[in-house]
DNA sequence: TAGTGGTCTAGACCACGTT
DNA sequence: ACGTGGTCTAGACCACTAA
């Protein structure tokens, strides 16, 4: 006689039922020889993460198609409906399914296109290249916010972003005598000028910014520690030097730099706005998905 | 009598207890009364985490702390230990804590300086904006190996970073007459050009690759069907647009342009590397963290 | 060896969507 | 009304780390 088991790649259970039964006491103990085999058990999630994700791949499960219950996953696989549900919310962070309560759990649409990107401290980074960093501070001061330009000021007063953490409704409008500290500064690795950064932060909400000695002292190190941070918005664009940037990064007018933009929210409010430029021949952003 | 509660920003359970207690029946009936309090019960686990970001934020718990274990959290706001155990692990997977089995939970090093980035699909997202999108073909063919430029090539064989998913080792050496499929086109919305993409694909991986017609068929939407991919490198640069890429994009040449190229793998070979170009003045990647 | 986190159970109540 | 996922319990065994 032959059984088959189609659609049940990897349904068995390395004997674990038998060892979260308190109850069956009575058979445990001269049971234990059956299996002594060495290999370590991989967590029960894991496989039938394993087991969704090759459902997918071959092609059994398409995108949209519902995938089985948790009640049915859990008893497939002989494991609680917690397990089954830990598989399915990492699977589902992962994107590769989506859940909706009442509904049921989906094949999601497969994303390969999504791109993470990190972009890091700089001055860690080259630290860690094991280049010599050195930060250069062109200058540091503290000004209201009337005499910062309009676009940047406008930067400090409203997410740039509409799906930013902080909805544009519940900004507050700025007082023309309201306190800006503004910093601009370059980043060097062994000489060679790598970003040039400027940067304003709301003074009232970071009082001591602007003492602090900017060659010694990372800008955002010292945010972070100063003001519990809440999310933030950025931009990354090419464009052309500017004659500030230029002149900072030792580039032609013009020439391409890469310029990196972020807003960071505490409180409701923009504590900080920075730009940062790198020279498009000498940057990149680079990671892996 | 006055009585302090420092230190306990939050650990009333609002009525969980006595729900869960099914063994309780006895006085569940006529307490019910005790809270009618309409205001949505927020998940304890969700509680829990805002407690202990809290705790971060204040300065109470510094980086590097041990922060109280699981048993003691549990018992501390009444609930079960795998709740506390989600909120933990949420909040290590946020990068808030780390976690060392054995040891305890630590408050991990601020890092607001890392910027996650999503770069998408960019007919979808065209079309998504509601505007028109259109996908032009410059030009597409089925190569040799040795016809196909040499840094392009090595691009197709071997990853571009260090900590890409496959390691340099393990590549197989690319064969002069190997064959390779070469598309450009130019993507466009609402009349004006947005990308221009030159994509080359290991035909023996995805066969009917260059029959294609991509003014309907999206590349990566149709690789992404045909081959399992298992991950990727990319890198974002900002360039002084070529001639090519101006003529496709309407820019001067010079113009600075932003190129996001990617190679993605699959059964330890690259299976396509792409150069996505786009204007400086039209494009930019943006998201939040 | 004692204490930590990692995993798991076999139930439970609830909010939500579909019918 | 019913079935789905969302959350939670009060235990359990295990692997790992440190004393």
């Amino acid at each position: 006689m032959l059984l088959k088991f189609t659609y049940c790649d990897d349904c068995y259970s390395p004997l674990k039922k038998a060892l979260y039964k308190n109850k069956s006491s009575i058979m445990s103990k001269n049971k234990t020889i059956v299996s002594k085999a060495k290999r370590k058990p991989k967590p029960a999630y894991q496989r039938i993460k394993e087991s969704i994700l090759r459902n997918i791949h071959s092609g059994r499960w398409q995108a949209g198609d519902v995938i089985p219950t948790e009640h049915a996953l859990a008893e497939k696989f002989a494991v609680s409906r917690m397990t089954v549900n830990r598989a399915l919310k990492e699977l589902s962070e992962e994107r590769v399914l989506y859940r909706r309560q009442g509904s049921g759990t989906f094949v999601a649409q497969q994303q390969y296109n999504h791109t993470v990107v990190e972009v890091r401290n700089i001055a860690a980074d080259i630290k860690a290249t094991g280049k010599q960093y050195k930060a250069q501070v062109v200058s540091q001061h503290r000004v209201v916010a009337s005499e910062v330009s309009p676009p940047i000021l406008a930067l400090l007063t409203q997410p740039m972003l509409d799906d930013s953490p902080i909805s544009q409704k519940s900004f507050q409008q700025r007082e023309d005598s309201d306190l800006i500290d503004e910093v601009k500064l370059i980043h060097i690795a062994d000489g060679k000028p790598l970003q040039y950064e400027e940067r304003w932060v709301d003074a009232s909400l970071v009082p001591g910014f602007i003492e602090q000695d900017f060659s010694i002292v990372n800008t955002s190190d010292y945010l972070i520690q100063q003001a519990p941070l809440q999310g933030g918005s950025y931009t990354i664009r090419a464009v052309a030097a500017p004659k500030k940037v230029a002149q900072a990064l030792d580039l032609a007018v013009g020439a391409p730099a890469l310029l990196l933009s972020r807003q960071t929210f505490s409180a409701g409010r923009v504590v900080t706005f920075v730009n940062m430029w790198h020279a498009g021949d000498s940057y990149q952003i680079s990671g892996t998905l």
